[in-house]
DNA sequence: GGAACGCTACGGCGCAGGCCGAAGCATCGA
DNA sequence: TCGATGCTTCGGCCTGCGCCGTAGCGTTCC
């Protein structure tokens, strides 16, 4: 009997729609993108997108992560990545550095508040220097700071340790709305958010979520987060429609 | 408008098909399968299977070889192979190794005559011998053979330059039946054959087109060619039936 | 030269599945 | 609490295409 073959007729299957093809190249860059914007550049509805999205995530190609009312959806892994890859070699034409269209005010992208703590490139970078120095370490349900990382809350006056078995984790992934990777949440992310402001670091811009970061904060944040600069100043190229619109 | 997208997903639909899947599959291991075989392997009528092909050769995936009233169909390159495996791989099961089901006497495979030079594996064996010592340049419609290969040649008594203009190429490939691999033919792999025959170091079989190699065979060609060897005793295994029969 | 065989082209059947409209939940903001 | 938004499910329409029967062409073998 031996029906092996199926299963890699289904995979490509799922990746021979024009629709969910146009998807999975749009997740390539490893961000993460919610189901509208998916629908968006695939060129169909909605409804249509989500039925695309639940058969990908079912084959294994993508996952997802729910974030408030939004679901961000990104490739399941390199190997997924490496397959478009080669399909993409065999069609006759490199990947073409596809960026997402960024209609987002520069303003929030680059740096607000995603509750209680920083979002945007401001977050990102933060949590991008703690991770390269080595200061974050994956534990279950988030991260924790190494002895280092605690090093350097508490030079902020931040108690990294756990107090009473606080029930918040620490620290946490949050995916960035904006950037699409993760910063950092969390009860010592908000804690460094707080600080931020009370140091006069980081003021709120009026009617926004968006906030600045002053001349003395940034110095004094390179200072504070070995490895952490500002202004990363990523370029955003415009969207780019990769079907036609359905016919009317 | 740039329509990038459906080029990739073109390529996925067709290995998107369970039919088409398993052919490629079946093709996995480099050799070349005429197009019955590969229907049967995929469970499908060979009208179908034709046109399951031509779209494989439309989209650049397979290359075919006409040979006599055959047409011997093969992966078009190792990109193609490198998909297939990232499929298996993301379909969750490694290349299980599948063989050809050979049907074919053990003889036949093991040493024939294909008109008027050897195939099956001893056809390999010398194919392979000389390709891999550099004995052989690949040149406009065949092989020709290098300063080393023409003194192999000289060495059996077969004067390897092309004596007035002979219109028949001295070497060229051969798609092995059996072996599905290239052995040598044209005027210098008759006449080699021719000497092997009149040394006795090889023997027709009666009532077949098997011939066998003697002992005194074996050892002068394995002097005669440099890296021959006799005997690759490459291991068959039972024809395996992919998918089930149609229904009635 | 005739029969057998391998392969492909054509035509029609039937089903899988892609598409959207409408409706139902969940979440966020005021 | 109410409306707006993001996402999903359900139902029906419709195209695409996989499938085989029949037929035609080229090659091989007797």
């Amino acid at each position: 009997m031996s029906t092996q073959g199926p299963y890699l007729a289904e995979i490509a299957h799922l990746m021979g729609d024009p629709a969910r093809a146009n998807m999975l190249q749009a997740l390539m860059d490893g961000r993460a993108l919610t189901a509208k914007e998916l629908a968006w550049l695939a060129g169909v509805a909605p409804q249509t997108a989500s039925g695309h999205l639940s058969r990908l995530m079912q084959g294994g190609l993508v996952t997802v992560a729910a974030q408030g009312r939004h679901r961000y959806y990104r490739l399941a892994g390199p190997e997924v990545a490496a397959v478009l890859e080669g399909l993409m070699v065999l069609s006759g034409q490199q990947g073409l550095g596809r960026r997402l269209p960024s209609r987002v005010g520069e303003e929030l992208s680059e740096a607000r508040t995603c509750y209680d703590h920083f979002a945007g490139r401001l977050g990102i970078g933060i949590h991008d220097a703690l991770m390269a120095g080595g200061h974050l370490a994956v534990s279950e349900g988030g991260y924790a700071p190494t002895r280092s990382g605690e090093a350097i809350f508490a030079a902020l006056g931040i108690e990294a340790a756990e107090g009473g078995r606080s029930r918040r984790a620490g620290l946490r992934p949050c995916l960035d709305w904006s950037e699409r990777r993760p910063h950092l949440a969390g009860r010592l992310a908000a804690a460094l958010a707080c600080r931020c402001f009370e140091m006069g670091w980081v003021r709120r811009r009026k009617d926004s979520r968006a906030v600045l970061v002053t001349e003395e904060g940034r110095a004094a944040l390179e200072v504070a987060l070995p490895g952490f600069r500002c202004e990363p100043a990523e370029p955003v190229s415009l969207p780019v429609r990769v079907r036609e619109p359905a016919p009317v």
